[in-house]
DNA sequence: ATAATATCAGACAGAATTAGTCTGCAATAA
DNA sequence: TTATTGCAGACTAATTCTGTCTGATATTAT
């Protein structure tokens, strides 16, 4: 239907709390991320999970642990979030398609793929932080 | 997965071969587009009506029917036709959240909208005919 | 050392959405 | 009047989404 799922929305609203932790260099816990933003504790475990191993953030185990970006909130984008939790940041997978290589649909969701991609790029943590 | 459906990628092909027939005001079959088109027939009639009740294209029934466009296909952008047949042309609902009011993921949506709609918007029907 | 806390891993499942299929009626032209 | 085409809607298999649940592992505080 054409929407971002809630793995993509939750992820990115984790992030940016531990953007705000950044300069601290504060860990912040999964559940203090869930009681935050009320998003189930279970679920929210398995999207940072996710993130932690595309290595954008880093998690310390035990009592007092928790999670901190491994990067400056400047040099991360929405996008970099997007294609971690949706391993896809395109709107359409038309131009990738061997159905037909003079698909004459081609041109539009090729500059549509692209505008997205950029709009998603030029969005960084550090903006979202205030 | 953050992905047009397939419902809009084949009607945005179907009202391309529209557009190629609107000079000559040749009527097109659903029959003839789902053979060029290899989509399947039953699928693609949904599509179709769908586009006819939002009276962005209009039908005609009997031997030798078909439809046609109801305007130039210079009037007719992406953003119409993805409008009509998935609901959205947002990608994300999260501007549109009752959840909070300052929610802090908020702003990038509400940017990431804007450009993915005047990306849509931008490209027109003409623009795909060649 | 032990208990508490937190990450880490993965199986499982209900609900929703997608991508069609199938049946039949209605209107029109040959 | 018959073949063709649009038009309408019920139905369904498959997939994806949005979680839940169980348990293991690592670390720290006491």
């Amino acid at each position: 239907m054409f929407k971002v799922t809630k793995k993509a929305e939750y992820g990115l609203r984790a992030m940016i709390i531990l953007a705000k932790n950044f300069k601290s260099k504060q860990l912040v816990s999964v559940r203090e991320i869930s009681n935050k933003e009320k998003i189930s504790f279970d679920f929210l475990e398995k999207i940072i999970s996710q993130l932690e191993k595309a290595k954008i953030i880093k998690g310390s185990k035990g009592v007092n642990g928790g999670y901190s970006l491994t990067k400056s909130p400047n040099n991360i984008s929405v996008r970099d979030i997007v294609n971690i939790l949706e391993e896809f940041d395109r709107i359409s997978n038309c131009p990738f398609c061997p159905r037909n290589k003079k698909c004459i649909a081609k041109n539009a969701w090729v500059k549509i793929n692209a505008s997205l991609a950029k709009a998603l790029e030029q969005i960084k943590l550090s903006q979202l932080m205030r």
